[in-house]
RNA sequence: GGGGGUAUGGCUUAGUUGGUUUAAAGCGCUAGCUCGACAAGCUAGAGAUCACUGGUUCGAGUCCAGUUACCCCCA
């Protein structure tokens, strides 16, 4: 036998390993008409993103239902892929072509688009290169990326389909602007953060008279915009100015002052200015009172012509200082307060956005929403766990029509084209390719095309059938099975998937949705980049292997719960691969002694019987929580089971089988352990593939083309399940365990040899006197239900089985009597609770027959181990 | 401001439709152990009035209401 070392060194397999199932082709999906598929897509991580914690959670999670209904028969397939993620890409190769010295508007949009592939096969999906270290089964000849030949088409084809069914249009409004990114960008892409900053008090004159109608803004640089003031129509204070003409300073401009409720009373000055061009509520009472839109903003966040000359190409900030200033000279402030207020940025990058008036692509929202609705509220899709069902139809219910457009380069090209020939003006022609001539004109000479891209999500919303090339494929792996992702994107993208599913496919795209949680650092904190808390999984894996890092992720993560992970946490998998990878040592060395050994499954012994009930209550508990997506707990079952039935009992007892004189006894032991851990490493191979391949193949000097990839993980046979085989077990169980603790708390050592008596004649626990005396350090076993206690002897009960060890001159006499004193207590409590409960005819008339019998019962078994303990004392005193 | 979630030993989690006892496990902690796989181990032990208050019930960690704390989403 080659020489195996006491540790598990995972670095020297997991490489191996992986290459060896992707040479067998292991991953890959095929139509089989044999067999029910089992699909996953994976949410396509960003082309420019690196492997984060939070990838590992989600990936190990897809990998482990993958694995798991491959080992059940099913067809499995996991397509994997990237998204070309428009903004994130686009600012990325930007940023590379400035340090570089070039500039992106100089170079121009083809030569860009050519930077940017070049940068994309440089970089791009390095992130899942990396998920092959995670020991990911995806299916990689399918990868998938969002631009992508055929793919771009689709997303091309998916918008001249729904432009025309009319559902496209072209609006101006006010949207979401990132001056940073010079683009549109959607409402879920901005997010709110707290920023301290100043309430300005401005007065405005009023025309005609003395007065002033003083109202608050966080940005004063906006005022050029105003079109009127504000005041709730029924602020006493203020309610006088309603229908009077207030005089926009440094502008001069006359603006009304309106009655609306938007205007709050109690806060600020009771009066807001209103700028329907740079503010989204300002824009919603305009539209109310019929109010001037007036933008006076650049896209690079400077004033435009619309303000003073003097204000013109002033960027915002320096615009608001400049107006401060000059209001201030003015005498128009009336005071400046320190103010928090939520600020508006753009999710990517941070930077503030503004909100202008702008014209952008529009998707209608009210139709596809409908049976993107039913399907998740009829059940036919099911979210795990169901909470987000709230939130998903919060959102879906009250979702404005979809901003399809950004001005950037990198992405899918809107396929809408004009014509600059004189006269052709209105002309929008849309089409998969460019037309060959105008349609009103018939000029081919002047045909251009929309300068903008679709915004990414419109991309990555068909991913779930768009994926698979072929009719056939898609009729064989569509609907998916389950998608795993953050709860984060559930508007972006869940949501609409199932749309465009529903829309364009008449199906849903997936039966369940798996939310999973979000990985936080020991102290619950967000990983973040600044915070510096993340680690690198590539570093973890390598100190602590990735079926290490695997197990303790699903072992910590409940059910859509956020995980609080440190690397440190990483010992309990490690700890586990090492206990296991010594238990296939064990039994190795064993074998190397009985040649000739093969696994099989043996139920001679009550010990065998009881390991294979065990196995088979595994088998049955992680089918029900693999079913119900408590992939923790399965787990946990697993893990059990090895550890504590399999390594702690069954070996143990193993190790006294294997002095026995009868080899039939020894080869049967040893071959139903074989049987046993064989299955258990195939339950367990979902979550920890690389060391489970690696025993797998060396428990039975198995064929080199073989692994457990390809070995299927049996049905729970009922049969097996044997209560009596477990009860005994129990009671042997109890029987070393309590004799330890006697041993323990009468300092005798481990080694000392002692003497047990049983009062029983119990025919089981007979067959079980070898072990227990290997076990519990037994030099004489006497099992007799006549026996007497003998003076001076520790005593337990078993059940309603006594149990004596005679200790004469080792006993703590004073320690004996508190411990069993403790355990009269604890009865004698128990019982009163229970005589408290009887006593109560509210109880005796309303309870249930079965748990007034169940009550009784305890009460009178209680009774008898009291008095059988109280008579164990009388010796002592 | 609106909505959602969480709250169980020092830490991370179990706890199924209320009825096995006085709440379970792992990590950590304490004590002992190199005994024929494993010190990344073995054995034993200590440690929780289940956030708080009230309600429903014969019976509440479990159901309901309120309070507090933290987290998330939306405006």
């Amino acid at each position: 036998m080659k020489e195996i070392p006491k540790n598990y060194d995972p670095n020297l397999i997991e490489e191996g390993i992986y290459s060896k199932w992707l040479e067998r082709g292991y991953f890959k999906g095929k139509v089989n008409k044999d067999k029910k598929p089992y699909t996953i897509v994976i949410p396509p991580p960003n082309v420019t993103g690196m492997l984060t914690i939070g990838h590992v959670l989600n990936n190990t999670l897809q990998d482990v239902f993958i694995r798991y209904y491959k080992l059940k028969g099913y067809e499995t397939c996991w397509v994997p892929g990237t998204d070309h993620a428009s903004i994130a890409t686009e600012a990325k190769v930007t940023a590379m072509l400035k340090e570089q010295g070039i500039d992106k508007k100089q170079i121009g949009r083809e030569a860009f688009l050519e930077k940017a592939k070049e940068w994309k096969e440089k970089y791009g999906g390095i992130i899942i290169q990396q998920l092959k270290k995670l020991g990911c089964a995806c299916d990689w000849d399918r990868e998938r990326f969002t631009m992508d030949d055929d793919y771009y088409k689709a997303v091309i084809d998916t918008f001249v389909d729904l432009y025309k069914k009319g559902l496209i249009y072209k609006g101006y409004r006010l949207v979401n602007w990132c001056p940073g990114s010079m683009s549109v960008i959607s409402d879920e892409e901005v997010e709110f953060i707290e920023k301290k900053g100043n309430l300005w008090f401005f007065k405005y004159p009023i025309r005609d008279s003395n007065e002033f109608v003083t109202v608050a803004t966080t940005r004063p640089e906006t005022m050029f915009g105003d079109t009127a003031v504000a005041i709730h129509p029924e602020n006493e204070k203020l309610k006088h100015l309603i229908g009077k003409t207030a005089v926009l300073p440094l502008v001069g401009r006359e603006i009304p002052v309106i009655a609306d409720t938007h205007a709050d009373p109690e806060k600020g000055t009771g009066a807001v200015k209103i700028t329907p061009g740079h503010d989204p509520n300002d824009n919603i009472v305009g539209q109310r009172h019929g109010l001037e839109v007036i933008n006076v903003m650049n896209p690079n966040a400077t004033l435009n012509d619309n303000v003073p000359e003097r204000f013109r190409g002033l960027d915002r900030y320096d615009a608001r200082k400049k107006v401060v200033a000059e209001l201030t000279d003015l005498g128009l402030v009336e005071k400046i307060e320190d103010h928090v207020h939520q600020l508006s940025v753009s999710q990517r990058g941070k930077e503030p956005i503004e909100y202008l008036m702008s014209e952008q692509w529009y998707l209608k929202m009210s139709e596809l929403v409908k049976p993107a609705l039913e399907v998740v509220n009829n059940g036919k899709i099911k979210f795990h766990p169901e909470k987000w069902i709230k939130t998903y139809n919060h959102w879906l219910e009250n979702v404005q029509d979809w901003c399809l457009s950004r001005q950037l380069w990198w992405g899918h090209r809107i396929p809408v084209y004009y014509c600059s020939n004189e006269g052709c003006e209105t002309v929008k022609m849309v089409s998969s390719s460019m037309p060959e001539k105008c349609e009103k004109c018939g000029s081919p000479d002047h045909i251009r095309q929309d300068e903008d891209v679709l915004d990414t999500w419109a991309s990555s919303w068909i991913w779930p059938y768009e994926v698979f090339k072929t009719k056939e494929e898609q009729d064989y792996f569509y609907p998916t099975d389950i998608l795993i992702t953050g709860p984060d994107i559930i508007f972006f993208w869940v949501a609409r998937m199932i749309m465009a599913g529903m829309e364009f496919k008449k199906e849903i795209p997936f039966r369940d949705v798996y939310f999973n949680g979000m990985v936080r650092d020991e102290k619950g904190r967000k990983m973040s980049k600044s915070l510096g808390n993340s680690p690198d999984p590539l570093n973890v894996i390598k100190e602590y292997g990735a079926d290490a890092l695997r197990f303790t992720m699903i072992r910590l993560t409940p059910v859509g719960n956020d995980i609080f992970f440190s690397t440190d946490k990483c010992e309990i998998g490690r700890s586990f691969a090492n206990k296991i990878w010594n238990a296939a040592r064990f039994l190795m060395m064993n074998k190397e002694k009985n040649p000739g050994i093969k696994q099989a499954c043996h139920t001679d012994a009550i010990e065998d019987k009881w390991i294979n009930s065990r196995l088979n209550n595994t088998i049955a508990v992680v089918e029900e929580k693999v079913r119900t997506f408590q992939l923790n707990e399965a787990l946990k079952a697993v893990y059990e089971f090895l550890w504590n039935d399999f390594c702690d009992w069954y070996i143990e007892m193993a190790k006294s089988r294997f002095q026995s004189d009868n080899e039939a006894e020894r080869v049967s032991v040893l071959e139903n352990a074989f049987y046993n851990f064989d299955i258990a490493l195939r339950l367990l191979h979902p979550f920890m593939p690389f060391i489970t391949e690696e025993l797998w193949m060396w428990i039975e000097n198995r064929k080199e083309d073989d692994s457990i990839m390809v070995s299927i993980i049996p049905e729970a046979d009922r049969s097996m399940i044997d209560q009596n085989s477990e009860d005994v077990m129990e009671k042997v169980k109890d029987i070393v365990g309590k004799t330890r603790n006697i041993r323990a708390e009468n300092n005798i050592s481990p080694t000392k040899q002692i003497d047990l008596i049983l009062k029983t004649e119990d025919e089981n626990l007979k067959k079980f006197e070898p072990v227990i005396k290997f076990l519990a350090k037994i030099e004489n076993i006497t099992l007799n239900s006549n026996a007497g206690k003998p003076k001076l002897s520790a005593t337990a009960l078993i059940g309603g089985t006594e149990m004596f060890i005679p200790l004469e001159g080792i006993i703590d006499v004073k320690a004996e009597i508190e411990k069993i004193e403790k355990e009269i207590a604890r009865l004698e409590g128990i019982n009163s609770g229970i005589n408290k409960k009887l006593s109560n005819e509210q109880f005796i008339s309303k309870a249930p027959e079965s748990v007034l019998a169940k009550e009784k019962d305890k009460l009178s078994k209680n009774m008898e181990s009291i008095k059988k303990l109280k008579s164990g004392l009388e010796i002592f005193i």
